[in-house]
DNA sequence: TATTATAGAGAACAATCGTTCTCTATTCAA
DNA sequence: TTGAATAGAGAACGATTGTTCTCTATAATA
């Protein structure tokens, strides 16, 4: 009548993954669960699927399903915490994984200006940008401009295409740009990351 | 004496590896690489796991190498003629090694609420925390008060440490906080991602 | 023209794969 | 004491695996 604990089979296999990024064969999953038997790895391996850690991807191979990347705070560290405030391991997720859908049409791109501060995006980010000749107005678009890239939004009006900054204190500086012939996209924004500078960090801790 | 154009190859590998989170096999390779036969396909995976993209894991299956996450890197003038890429080589990044120097000790954490928007950290971003206890004034650091996790920025006065927020336009809602005994710091701030929800990329083009 | 590398087909190998089956212990609750 | 769930062993299945052969066809180079 007691429960199978499954979290210490779970536990190993996560620190496997975070080593070899591979999800081992049942084989293999015997040797590292301390030499079960394979049936019995099997059915374990069936209760990780069933609760959503692991899964099949094709060809009948495993890999990590939707909770594998999940671990508590309070768990690992502060058990006093009541708060469920789970975080994400770093060795298990790739960021990389989470940020980019289509690797061969994804490109960085170094922020440089303050036009687009609204959003959240600051001189120095690196935005992640997905290559499309198109996109919908409203959209954050890369587009090039007098040869050179620039990361506005996407607007339309009866006149056309144009693009808009996102800064309203410095509204002035950004003025809408209308292109004189064709608005050339590069392709469109899907997310950025951020290194904070050590020195950034350091400035004054007064406010204006 | 033609190169064998590998990079195709790769490409749609790296699209699949993204939504699949597996490395396929051989025969499933094929499929992929357009139906080549498998002999073939195993001498392109030859040349991938020579150049460091693939390597074998433990069991001889295939995993990522070294190289398969490296994203390029755009620079911000336009090279003169439409075709990109020529003999120039590209700069190239990847953004776990960029973001996270500690793995053990590094945390991610999504954020609550608009407390620090005047640094450009959104509700909904990922953080990447670094584990410390301590902590220097001026520095954003996750700390826990009233046993939950709040990011904020680290200040000091003649009356000791407190915590104060960067939002300006609603700066009322943000008093700082100095905490009745001591203050507990969990990590401090290196750096953010941020997936852009195609939803708030369409929220109109109208300015405020 | 002869040569060489690329691009690909097809067969074959032992090894490993996931899976299923039946058979024991052990533990715990009714 | 009985029953049922957990924990595990072991054998066996057909399918798929990675790999290595040998054999063509094409295309560019020397």
């Amino acid at each position: 009548m007691q429960q199978l604990d499954v979290s210490s089979y779970l536990g190993k296999l996560q620190d496997y993954y975070a080593k070899e990024r591979i999800i081992p064969s049942t084989t293999q999953l015997s040797v590292l669960w301390n030499g079960k038997a394979r049936s019995w790895t099997h059915r374990i391996v069936q209760r990780l699927k069933e609760e959503g850690f692991l899964e099949n991807g094709p060809g009948g191979r495993l890999r990590p399903g939707p909770r594998f990347f999940e671990r508590t705070v309070g768990h690992r560290i502060r058990a006093g915490l009541p708060q469920e405030a789970f975080d994400v391991q770093p060795e298990l997720l790739r960021i990389d994984d989470y940020l980019i859908e289509k690797p061969s049409q994804t490109i960085l791109f170094p922020v440089k200006g303050d036009s687009m501060i609204d959003l959240g995006i600051l001189e120095g980010d690196m935005v992640v940008i997905e290559r499309s000749d198109s996109a919908s107005p409203g959209q954050v678009v890369l587009a090039i401009v007098d040869n050179e890239f620039t990361l506005k939004v996407l607007a339309r009006d009866k006149e056309g295409y144009y693009l808009e900054a996102r800064n309203d204190r410095r509204s002035g500086d950004y003025l809408p740009i209308r292109p004189e012939q064709k608005l050339e996209i590069y392709g469109f924004y899907v997310g950025l990351f951020r290194k904070a500078p050590a020195s950034r960090n350091r400035i004054g801790s007064s406010r204006g």
